[in-house]
DNA sequence: ATAGTCGCTTTCCTGTAGGTACCTACTATA
DNA sequence: TATAGTAGGTACCTACAGGAAAGCGACTAT
């Protein structure tokens, strides 16, 4: 096996096996499940606006689509993050709501917007300074 | 224009305009940042063993590859939260390190760890019990 | 008879992130 | 001579996430 092959199939370093203790990150799982494409946003507008039909939901996440909204649902629900509840009436009803484990994530996006609040101009900052150096 | 049409060219919900305040989620901005894919273990890894070298790197996030490695750092230094020193020598030697702005997320950082450690099997749960609940 | 509602599901298609492999220039070492 | 080491750059290619659009089932309102 050469050493330049790179084993393929694993799709992100999260998949590595958590026996290798030297390079495993405590803080890759979480943000997997926490921060993956477009669970922010619903997590934060259920625990912002509280329990809501798919609808509301879709509406107020402006961009994104129906069968995306149902994946990103459906993957907090399995992991326990919010909580699905059918009405089986015509039309049908179907109501999120964040659960107890997904509402401990409130501090945590407070410290998260806390940072945003004092440190965002200063990466918007570097970001211009960065690139008008790389101008020159 | 009809109703249904989504529009395109918005490639992820951060991308709106930020004039719109309803729908703003504060946090979508410093998710992007700090947690877009393979930031957050060399940020860890920057964090936890101090400054270290490409190769460093490279080998402590073992599934990464050079290629991405360079591109996530390129992103990382231009937003301020690491610091690149090239020294012109032969070979060449450049070296990484966590700027004050990226320090301040150790805590960020910390916190979560906190929340996987508590909360990490709680998920693993729901997970195994909803699963078992979809077999029936 | 037709349209509309709701919460999806399905099909098709595209954009892009990321992987593989090869390249540089220069030196030290074997 | 040749090989390794360093910090990438570049070209090419593939896989997969996600977008667009249509449909569905069961009923209601017009």
């Amino acid at each position: 096996m050469a050493e330049g092959t790179r084993m393929a199939g694993k799709p992100t370093w999260t998949a590595r096996t958590p026996t290798n203790p030297e390079d495993a990150c405590p803080i890759g799982p979480v943000v997997d499940i926490v921060f993956s494409r477009w669970t922010t946003p619903i997590l934060w507008t259920l625990n912002e606006y509280g329990r809501q039909r798919f609808v509301e939901l879709e509406r107020r996440i402006t961009t994104i689509t129906p069968k995306v909204l149902t994946q990103r649902l459906r993957q907090l629900e399995r992991d326990g993050l919010i909580v699905r509840t059918y009405h089986p009436e015509v039309p049908p009803r179907v109501e999120y709501e964040i659960s107890d484990l997904g509402r401990g994530l409130a501090p945590l996006f407070a410290h998260l917007a806390d940072w945003a609040s004092t440190n965002l101009d200063r990466v918007e900052q570097a970001r211009h300074d960065y690139d008008a150096k790389a101008a020159r």
